[in-house]
DNA sequence: CTATACTTTCAGAAGTTACTGAAAGAAAGA
DNA sequence: TCTTTCTTTCAGTAACTTCTGAAAGTATAG
């Protein structure tokens, strides 16, 4: 018969009580704004957990922490990994896994943007693209001089110039960290 | 008795089938993106539509076009005029009303961006600042000198710097309409 | 092989958001 | 005034998302 249990959960979640309210009230608004990035509530709320506690926790430590269960404790942070924007760690000597943040901020907005860009933005500009090309096909043939036509392509028209300026503003975004980002901003800012 | 009546949808909604066609595809597409912009599908869905229509449609078009119900059209008509990206628009001697949708893509994205910021940016970067008020509270009295409040402090920093620089962009789009803007990505993209 | 420690999966429950359609409201004209 | 035309509201419902917890799965140690 077995040793000493190990605690289910990491000292470290042991916190002072006011280092943990100072805690609580980030992860609650960073959960809450989750939903701008496309991220539920849950897995923000889990990610500004590690982020802000800035060392590995393991999963009990987040079910105990946040009060959620063993299923979507997994889930989320399986969904997060596949993000990029935490990663698994491993003790020696240890069975179980830990998982911790990135902890450079600039990095995890590179990663967000380009995956949403990739996602959400580039299959719009292609779409635009093709209206503009099916557009055209009917202009040539007996829409030609149609009013309405002619005021379709020209919203058309619109909206693809911001979108490829968009994207193209994204595009530098991405694939940056902290410096290259900094520098951008920088440059932005002095200009205006 | 009374003479004969109105059609219920306006001529203009009667365009030729293939333009029809390129139209609904874009609609689609623009309704899935709406959830980028934090627009729900139907909103974006009927804002794609007047904003691809390029002239004013009143209530029953919307209805007819996009297969939605009265209730629907009616809230969410009126919720896009909330947010100020269509306008409800008049015809002498017509009692009922009509809508149209902002023509320049820049005002709409700058109108959007500000409230967006207002709603979900600012408080963020404000519970920040307050954690780290609360923070420092603590540090002067016995958890001075505790790691994990170290650690904690660090990854606020982080964090408000990234806030900080991102809300200054964004202030920079608001309140510029397509000729501004254009200036600041023109700007942007010649320094990179 | 069996026991233990841990993780993942997934069906169904709970919670949330979006939509409908009928009824009430408002404005204009007769 | 009453009727007509059009708009808004809102209770109920449908569709969707998220969460739970028990069961199955996996890996390691003895």
């Amino acid at each position: 018969m077995t040793a000493l249990a190990l605690p289910a959960t990491t000292p470290l979640t042991q916190v002072h009580p006011q280092l943990r309210l100072v805690q609580d009230d980030f992860i609650r608004k960073w959960g809450e704004m989750g939903q701008i990035w496309g991220i539920n509530r849950t897995m923000a709320e889990i990610h500004a957990l590690l982020y802000i506690s800035g060392t590995p926790l393991c999963m009990d430590d987040v079910m105990e922490r946040l009060h959620i269960s063993r299923g979507n404790s997994s889930m989320s942070l399986r969904s997060l990994c596949e993000w990029g924007i935490i990663r698994r760690s491993h003790r020696r000597g240890e069975r179980r896994e830990y998982f911790e943040s990135l902890s450079d901020v600039w990095e995890m907005f590179s990663i967000i943007a380009a995956e949403r860009k990739r996602r959400e933005m580039d299959p719009v500009l292609e779409t635009i693209k093709n209206c503009i090309k099916q557009l055209d096909k009917e202009t040539i043939g007996k829409l030609a001089g149609d009013e309405a036509v002619k005021r379709t392509r020209e919203r058309l028209d619109g909206m693809e110039e911001f979108m490829s300026v968009t994207n193209k503003v994204f595009q530098q975004f991405v694939g940056n960290a902290k410096s290259g980002l900094n520098k951008v901003v920088k440059v932005l800012l002095k200009a205006l």
